[in-house]
DNA sequence: GCCAATTCATACTAATTTACTATGTTATCT
DNA sequence: AGATAACATAGTAAATTAGTATGAATTGGC
């Protein structure tokens, strides 16, 4: 029950890119020079930003990134999903199936951890890149 | 951002306890027969669970645990904060500090991740093992 | 007093995950 | 052409997770 480092370094990111936003975009070194991340690491972060529709990029030199959408039309939610791919579950499905956490589906507490998980991911939808920024 | 299998067995262990609630012991090995829980590591998170004053434990022969609160005195957060020491953090402290994840302290995020650690916390905290198995 | 059943304690371990790095290729601007 | 980007994939060291192994200390019943 912890936000990853992962989670943490787009966040800052992106804050970065919310923050110099213009038509120009921004290159992975400039925001990872600012924020002082590893730049291969945030590289691929932005591919599946990229994936999730969270930014857009450009090609080659003075190429870089965009943020795509409002900055109210980016939640944490959204952040997570793309980089934490299965960042929230109900573990009586989907994953841990090796673990056998419950035979006998769906068991007694699969409400339980269904509504927990809606919970989690409907606060963290709610808290948008906006506001995050607008506290910087 | 996920609820442990650790704390997923926690919460059955001590539903089965509640269940079967009266003033003679149950032992580990009863509950986990019954849930098809790993004996051996249930017993450690038990231990930890006593510790935290959650259960109660009587020695020897026809010993076993005890509930230690009433069932609404008992929650999500307390079951967690047993078993996962360190169940929840802003990561802008304490540990992770090897990583340097922000460096000036607080960092322009700090306000940020405490605010979603105090509302996972008191939501965790908001559900009770008396509503877990009013629902079984 | 002995034995079985139990909690308690510590150390080990295999598999997975996490947070990266390395080594490129492809695309675009000047 | 050369520099600077994104894009892609594979590797890796450290940590974490979900256990197991081994054995001690404590108590009840015979």
């Amino acid at each position: 029950m912890h936000i990853s480092i992962k989670t943490g370094y787009a966040v800052r990111a992106l804050s970065e890119l919310a923050l110099n936003a213009s038509e120009k975009p921004i290159s992975i070194s400039k925001i990872c020079e600012k924020q002082n991340l590893p730049i291969k690491y945030i590289e691929q972060l932005f591919r599946n930003l990229k994936r999730d529709g969270l930014v857009k990029s450009i090609h080659g030199s003075k190429g870089g990134y965009l943020l795509n959408r409002e900055l109210n039309k980016i939640s944490l939610k959204n952040i997570m999903k793309a980089v934490d791919d299965d960042f929230s579950h109900n573990f009586c499905y989907g994953s841990h199936e090796h673990i056998d956490y419950c035979k006998g589906f769906p068991c007694g507490f699969y409400e339980l951890w269904d509504e927990i998980k809606d919970h989690m991911e409907n606060y963290l939808d709610s808290i948008k890149l906006e506001q995050i920024i607008s506290r910087l």
